[in-house]
DNA sequence: GATGAATGAGATTTCATTCAT
DNA sequence: TATGAATGAAATCTCATTCAT
């Protein structure tokens, strides 16, 4: 009850954070703006955060971290390669759904934040990559993917996939509606593994 | 010669930019190191261009513009789609290859940054999707693509595609090296069209 | 007992707050620390005292009312105006020898502090000069000392030297092993009656 | 001109610096306050300055510096030891009636602040103990002052007996004016070499 | 054109103090 | 008594921008 770690104003502020970030951005934010949004005096923010930056630090490494093992739980319980990228990018997307303004602000301050934040989480960052990169190799050494392929590039590739379709979201290039999230998973899964003009892999799908 | 916009300074200006954005950040840096980088004092840097934001905007746009450019050339000129994206991409790698910091100032500070630059470029980066769009629309229509792909879609994942590469080569997580250009440039083209496992593309190209 | 002055607690802080005064400053140190020193919460001190200034008020006014009985008792109980500076000097360098860092908070953070501590406690600290003053008064009619002195600056130059010795110990920059107490007290005492050329003064003691 | 060392503007700061840390202390400050009494916007302190504390810093090197300089150019000049310390004691003096203001913020603000500049110029501070201490060396070697003097701590105690009267004049405890300085340097130089009781040096120099 | 001194709004952060428990 | 969460005034410092030269 008293762990400062679990405290409810601690998550209200943590919340509001995420909201105001994604709101204003990082940069363009006051950290009064999140109090006030948390609705809680300022000063409170810096009895449980020790700067602005640490909001965002805690903020990515609590959520990076649960997609990780969300990544990690797939990658051990799904059969092949395809279905363990589909379900990746189910949780991602699905993710999004319940949480645009996190997935928001971990994509826009973090993940291409080459100068700041993402150069500071670059280990975690790469992670994910290192983990879809491999669940190719097993999907190579299994067949199910072509020998040839360089697995480092396709995992960035995929992951890059993604990240585009949730920025054309974030920017409302891309129609982001409820009806869309299943479609674009699909749709993802199947350029990443079947390519624009594979008719086999659609087939096959067909098929099923 | 006397043509403001053609000043010796001004584009010393521009290219100190350049530099320090892709160096410190457009946030972390101060007008002063941009002048300073540019050898002049920062009061010229108020001659040349109204605000610090208005560097960044002139970047974006000048070298934005030429990409539009390039992939309407690309997109008059070579056969197919397949070839169509095979240049652009080849275009943007090339892009990043010859001027590493700008493509670099583009991804990180432009294309993502969708509380500041990116919504204030919306329009043109829309543009670009939909250059690519309406190159897969006509693939489509001459059979080159499945009929049933989503073609907004299908431009911004590759498009995707080929910014997490950059942003692979920008954080150092994927190797850079001169012989990597065309190696990366090949799969990306051949994930997008054949994707992971279609055999059928890569024995076509094989075959070529 | 339930004396809130005489509180166990109360001791404890106000004994924490001299050592963290000492160690770190009046200005630089926070309530929390001296809290932590007394490892009591520092909800805990302002119980016991109003405010932060009111700590070291207290320190100064108990210790200083010390130091002005021990002057009265030395001025009543001595025979001749050296053995009484004597004694004086005796007592505060045995304060300091016991004390050290609470005659360092109140030489550093009181006795100079003409802008804040000081000011405040002028009356305090003035008390002490004219009570020494009084003492070279007494002396100049009873013929030890010369008459045409100015007993108020000479009573401010004996305690100048103290003072100073003080000082120089605080800082390091005057040996303060046991064995300099004794020596430096008779060297204060020599210095301020017989100066430093006044072999009579010397003499007249050795004779002694 | 365009050095920003000579600046007027710099030298206003500096100025109107020591006027306020005089006036209000350095802790009790704020920037806006000295900015406001040099007149200048207050970017312009931190323009010349990196900081508060580098203003103090600055205000202290620089009139120690001249103090140092002072002493060695006496220790060069006069002939005995007891004038050499006659004219450092007027130099002094003289510095706090021609500039009171700056003598009071170096005693106050750093001369005695064993936590913070104190300890920053302890080299500095200790230098002029030390050159005090060689004039005292030599005095012993000559035979003007007895041989068993303490050497560390006369010098300490004759800077002692000066710095205390110039806190008496900060304070109000000492009368300051224009006719004191003269005989108060007078009697500092005899309580130091003389003593209280000593009858042969007020009788050498009435002779005189 | 070119410079950098000058400005001041505004941001982060600290910490003495209050107060509910 | 005892605690420490909560508050917010206030301080330092940064830096984009202006402007006199």
């Amino acid at each position: 009850m008293s762990d400062p770690e679990t405290s409810e104003r601690r998550a209200a502020i943590l919340a509001a954070a995420v909201r105001v970030f994604a709101r204003e951005g990082f940069h363009a934010c006051r950290v009064s703006d999140i109090a006030a949004e948390a609705q809680v005096g300022y000063g409170l923010v810096y009895h449980y955060f020790p700067s602005k930056e640490a909001l965002l630090d805690t903020i990515f490494l609590e959520r990076w971290g649960v997609m990780l093992d969300a990544i990690r739980a797939i990658d051990a319980g799904e059969p092949s390669a395809r279905e363990k990228l589909a379900a990746i990018a189910s949780f991602i997307f699905e993710s999004y759904r319940r949480e645009p303004d996190l997935m928001k602000v971990i994509i826009v301050e973090v993940t291409r934040a080459a100068n700041s934040f993402g150069a500071r989480h670059l280990d975690q960052i790469g992670e994910a990559y290192a983990l879809i990169g491999e669940i190719l190799s097993e999907a190579i050494r299994r067949g199910e993917v072509r020998a040839q392929t360089d697995v480092r590039f396709a995992a960035m590739a995929f992951y890059g996939v993604i990240e585009q379709v949730l920025t054309g979201w974030i920017f409302g290039l891309l129609p982001a509606g409820e009806e869309h999230f299943d479609r674009t998973k699909q749709a993802a899964i199947e350029l990443v593994f079947d390519g624009l003009c594979g008719e086999r892999g659609a087939q096959r799908r067909a098929g099923a």
